[in-house]
DNA sequence: ACTGAAAAAAACAGTGC
DNA sequence: GCACTGTTTTTTTCAGT
């Protein structure tokens, strides 16, 4: 992971469909040396992955809701059968264990708010040893950046 | 945006890197109709590029933290003045203006707590406006999921 | 709108510096 | 570790159904 690895990483975050002719002119290397980083990243788990960046929009999933949650108890099975649940709700993208005043954040992605109220009453509102729940629509996107290889 | 689409979309959610042939085949389409649904979605914005997933650990990003953060005042100019204190601090990867107690969530990508600690201090800290903000740092990722095509 | 095949472009592998 | 060159695979186009 020297800097050339992490240019090629910036630019491949920001566009993965790139020839590797132009990635490695703009990184200022030959195509071999630039595949083969390319090919050890991955195989070293630095690269997990390629994805498409789908607009929400489109896929009538347009609000975003953060939603922060206390359990009842702390117990390693309550935490293990919490997250086993959450697993199996789709709308649920991202579930967070985290330190302070909640237990888990959770984004959610729901096509508007009667759709939001049906998964809260249906869904999340049934699992056993939820505690408390706080729902924050998300009014507006301001940023949305990729990892900052280059500090 | 038929059925046929939101099954390419699945599959690139997973792996945009899959090659087209094998993609047809399992959408069980041919690969030019295949590719021409892909360029379509591409042109009509309901594909919005593709990245690569890269691990944060590798590039020293290994901490992830949550804040939350209320303004003083919510004018049009003081939103806006905050936001491009925002955008100029790269380990902000995402700020969402919300509703609820807060004014706004950040998700914070940081190498450890004393990089936290400093970024916090010599950035967050000093930004015009900012009221009071809550850190909480995520301890384990639970889930994280693409987008749900098919419900 | 899909099929199948041909043309263009890119990825991949090997060689020498 | 890098540049160059050739082979293979994939992407892209196009005529036909």
């Amino acid at each position: 992971m020297d800097k050339l690895d992490r240019d090629i990483l910036a630019v491949l975050q920001t566009d993965a469909r790139i020839s590797l002719q132009e990635l490695s002119k703009r990184v200022g290397l030959s195509s071999s040396p630039c595949w083969t980083r390319i090919r050890r990243m991955e195989e070293s788990g630095v690269i997990e992955g390629y994805t498409v960046r789908v607009n929400p929009q489109a896929v009538n999933l347009a609000e975003t809701v953060i939603v922060q949650v206390t359990l009842d108890s702390h117990s390693d099975e309550a935490l293990f059968a919490f997250g086993r649940a959450l697993a199996d709700i789709p709308e649920v993208l991202e579930a967070l264990l985290v330190s302070g005043d909640y237990d888990y954040i959770l984004r959610i992605a729901v096509s508007d708010t009667r759709d939001y109220e049906r998964l809260l009453r249906e869904r999340l509102y049934k699992i056993p040893g939820l505690r408390h729940s706080k729902s924050s629509f998300v009014l507006r996107s301001l940023k949305q950046s990729p990892l900052p290889l280059h500090r």
